[in-house]
DNA sequence: CAGCGTTAGGCAAACGATTGCATGACCCAA
DNA sequence: TTGGGTCATGCAATCGTTTGCCTAACGCTG
């Protein structure tokens, strides 16, 4: 009891002042420092902001400014600067939710350019849930970011500050969209699936929240049937529900399965679910890539150290986060460059072991192929 | 020349410009509404708050008020609230980097809590560099945090906010640290292996910068001495290299075969590097389970999909996330409560496909065991 | 009717910076 | 001597809120 209360009070913080938990200590401002260089606060702030007007600030004087300054720890208050300027030196990232795997990866791309500008940057997930991206935004433009980064969500309208998108379609004008080339994509899994030999091959669509999906799907149309393929309406499978997790994927190469259609390859629509279709072929005693061979999506780090390894689309996801970063910052930096519409980015195939050719003869369901 | 000078002087955001993108739009303040309403901007701000002061203004006063805010489209400037109230509602949050798996996870816990709470936070990485995480912490006090939560990351100085760790060991007083029980996991780990035969067992320590190698280590010695097992040296191997990919797993496994030391199962740090190790295994031509046995660390997504699926220890991260916004929104709240010295949550073991007793009289590399 | 408590609301000072416009001193040319 | 130009610096407004203190009117009591 008593030893539970000593606890306690040995845990506060100890400033000078009996109970001052949390209280930052005064800090030096403008005004401190002033006083003690005697100079008023405006040729103080010039010197340490290199304004313009500085120029015709002698040099003895400007180094007394920053000696004083360094001494006695001045930290300039942001949110005063932020007011008085108009600018807060953030931005803000929408994304469906904080989890391994996609969103992420483009994250990390957008930190890393972020911060070399000193910007940061606020997240905040919707969820897929198109009232909470409304809310998002209009949450971010209360708190005054310069601009707006949407990963993954669909944008009903355009924001008073300039907005990338990294795989938005259909986005609002004036926003500038980063996006895969999605026709190429297809076309680079679909041909490495028909020269093995894959002529039935299913389908793993993605979810209908999805910004990728239905030009994802476009592309997978014109690869198949540029190849002289038919898309057969039982081998593909959408993926349902918003779990970020790889249980959609497993849940729809099971509904492939039970409609005892026969498929030598599957493509799915990102790593995570065809890892959840590896799965579910394991558990339905098949074998990637002998039985079925699978291509997945995304090339997310794990992806090479799947067993079998996954052959895969790779996105460039890093890379996507540091170009919307960089669009952001130059559309709202002092050049004020206008929007680009969009930048299109090229994916690669990483061939790995989930793919071989066909058995001969045989297809999945162990059914002849037909 | 003179224009354009006079242009450059008055360097205002020109609203005016055919190319309007990201421009914001004037937005109503107090002063507008208060004008349109003939009130003082007090008495506007008063109700709008519902500052204590708002009492003594009556009811139909109060309702022209909201509605004339509604039809205005009012919304307070956040910046200038914080600049008068001195609070942010912003805490920033210091992880070693965005990526997949463990900070991520935690991320998304303490991302839901502050959320509820209308608290946004800041995200800075510091890519386990110490010079970094200083900085790190300065640039976000500069920012006005008003509660900090690091991440797998070792804080030297105290902050001069409310402050609370995750997984931090050896952290200054007065900061709340969020553990796992990692005595008691080692103990999970260790047992289950002991009891499905097991004696000469491996392990990958966690890189020397992860806050969790000491206390999980030290876990993992008293449970094999509690059960008269030895650690032989020439079987544990470190985790090399910051990269947060499955390379460092995979690395130390290849040095643990190298040794020629035989063992019949690994105990990896995290399931990252348990991952990686597996694959170092398949490539040795070795079973995972039924030549050697792997348990991993943290359950993370993607271990119930491995191929095996992944017997490991799980963390309860995205509720360790909650746990950690939890206390450094009761410590900087209304209450300011004290801070709690450290909150211990509990492992759970979850057994999957990658373990199973050993073989008799067979041990890693083929060599009978001792 | 003096005095006081309540009600309804306004004034103006913060918060901590940035910045347009003065100002006073100095120098130099006309 | 006057006028104009550069130098070095200061004054004070501004950004949009919040909030301590004030006032003026009203109603009630003794």
């Amino acid at each position: 009891m008593a030893k539970s209360a000593k606890t306690a009070t040995r845990n506060l913080p100890r400033y000078s002042v009996p109970n001052l938990v949390g209280t930052p200590p005064r800090s030096v401002g403008l005004k401190t420092l002033a006083e003690h260089l005697k100079l008023s606060v405006a040729t103080v702030s010039r010197v340490l902001t290199g304004a313009p007007a500085a120029k015709s600030i002698p040099k003895v004087t400007q180094d007394r400014v920053f000696a004083a300054a360094a001494e006695m720890k001045y930290r300039p208050n942001v949110v005063a600067r932020s007011l008085r300027k108009q600018q807060s030196m953030t931005i803000g990232v929408m994304l469906p939710e904080v989890s391994e795997g996609y969103a992420t990866l483009v994250l990390s791309g957008v930190e890393e350019r972020l911060m070399e500008a000193d910007y940061f940057y606020f997240v905040v997930s919707h969820h897929h849930r198109a009232e909470m991206i409304e809310r998002c935004q209009h949450m971010l433009l209360d708190r005054a970011v310069e601009g707006l980064i949407a990963i993954d969500t669909p944008l009903i309208h355009r924001a008073t500050v300039p907005t990338v998108t990294v795989s938005g379609h259909h986005e609002p004008e004036g926003v500038t969209n980063i996006l895969l080339d999605h026709n190429r994509a297809a076309a680079l899994a679909i041909d490495h699936l028909h020269r093995l030999g894959h002529r039935e091959i299913a389908f793993i669509k993605g979810q209908e929240f999805s910004s990728d999906t239905d030009a994802r799907w476009e592309g997978i149309r014109l690869a198949m049937s540029a190849r002289g393929l038919r898309i057969a309406p039982q081998l593909v499978a959408r993926l349902e529900g918003a779990a970020p997790t790889h249980d959609p994927g497993y849940a729809a190469t099971r509904r492939l399965l039970a409609a005892r259609k026969p498929f030598t390859a599957l493509f799915a629509f990102n790593d995570v679910s065809a890892i959840g279709a590896i799965r579910a072929f394991r558990e339905a005693g098949l074998h990637v890539p002998e039985d079925v061979s699978v291509v997945g999506f995304d090339d997310v780090h794990s992806a090479a150290y799947q067993n079998p390894a996954l052959t895969t689309v790779r996105q460039p996801l890093h890379r996507m986060g540091m170009l919307a970063a960089s669009q952001v910052l130059d559309q709202i930096g002092p050049a004020r460059l206008p929007a680009v519409q969009q930048i299109v980015v090229s994916p690669e195939l990483v061939v790995r072991e989930s793919t071989c050719p066909p058995r001969a003869g045989y297809a999945v369901l162990g059914k002849p192929s037909r």
